[in-house]
DNA sequence: GCAAAGTGATTAACATGTTAAATTGTTGCG
DNA sequence: CGCAACAATTTAACATGTTAATCACTTTGC
């Protein structure tokens, strides 16, 4: 090791060490299995965001932009920018509804389903690869436990910023 | 003109469903325990990254550049401009190694660790209360888990952009 | 010693995450 | 009808993720 310093930073509140915290774990965990997959999809010109939404649409066909956030997991926002950059690339159509002009309705173009069909198979590649080398069992008691770990927390209320350390309203 | 609003875009490349794939799960679930410490963050001025670097900091001390970066799990670019902001705001501290002028050794300021006592509580009662709602049990074993699969897909060797529709070089 | 190669850190440039505000369109109601 | 409340989407503004380039400094080989 380079020059140990004392840790001389004991704080005075026991917290769990920083490195194995959950959200850590999680981000950690998620990064060393997109690592794999990053490569073919730059070999493509798409962005991991980009990439989802396309599978997204592939798989629910049409869609309006709302419930494509819902799916593809992606704010607003980010939807926005990525979708007009995607129309421009014609990987992706929008129409309007006639029935509500703030609504639009989203879908992959043909060309968006070609791209999908040159990634697709060195990513299932890399899927299968994964798989062999964890276990298709333990992966799927993994999914499990993180849908169940999702399901506890979305039933556990939002605290809000209030501390106690604070004089209160 | 448009493709047609067929039912479904079905794809010829059985992909296994979207949202199901890992990256998502993961992401989901990161997501689900994230905002439930967003707003006790959000609450003192600090976004998710610039309390790593704190924890982190105060859990090693003195620490050059490169390693927290790998501590904290962030890119040299991105820690490079928390860094100017957290030591503007007098929470951390930088130093210049004698030895090798290219380095510097960073610290966190008796503000910053006030500023960690101060949340930490906060932070401790929610990770609580999600480990009794999930249980301890199956928390250790997600995190077994989740551990497992990262050093399983290290070992992965990393494949490259080739996909075999391209002509190779 | 010194020029070339290597290393640590920062900057640049662009994409996304995130919250707030603005835009545009719809609906409900007097 | 006319207008206020509401809803879907986009824009704005700033922080971070990501790769490439740059800068400053160190090491190496001659």
């Amino acid at each position: 090791m380079t020059t140990a310093s004392k840790p001389r930073t004991a704080a005075k509140i026991p917290m769990r060490d920083f490195s194995q915290s959950l959200p850590m774990s999680l981000l950690r965990t998620r990064e060393s299995v997109m690592r794999h997959f990053r490569p073919s999809l730059r070999a493509h010109d798409l962005t991991e965001q980009q990439w989802r939404i396309l599978r997204a649409l592939a798989a629910s066909g049409e869609i309006e932009v709302t419930e494509l956030a819902r799916v593809a997991f992606l704010l607003g926002p980010s939807l926005s920018r990525i979708l007009r950059d995607l129309e421009g690339r014609r990987l992706i159509e929008r129409r309007l509804l006639k029935a509500d002009l703030r609504r639009s309705i989203v879908s992959i173009t043909s060309k968006g389903l070609k791209l999908i069909e040159a990634v697709a198979p060195t990513s299932e590649a890399i899927y299968a690869e994964m798989t062999k080398r964890f276990g298709a069992r333990k992966l799927s008691d993994l999914q499990a436990l993180l849908h169940e770990l999702e399901a506890a927390l979305l039933a556990m209320p939002a605290a809000d910023g209030a501390d106690g350390d604070d004089t209160g309203e």
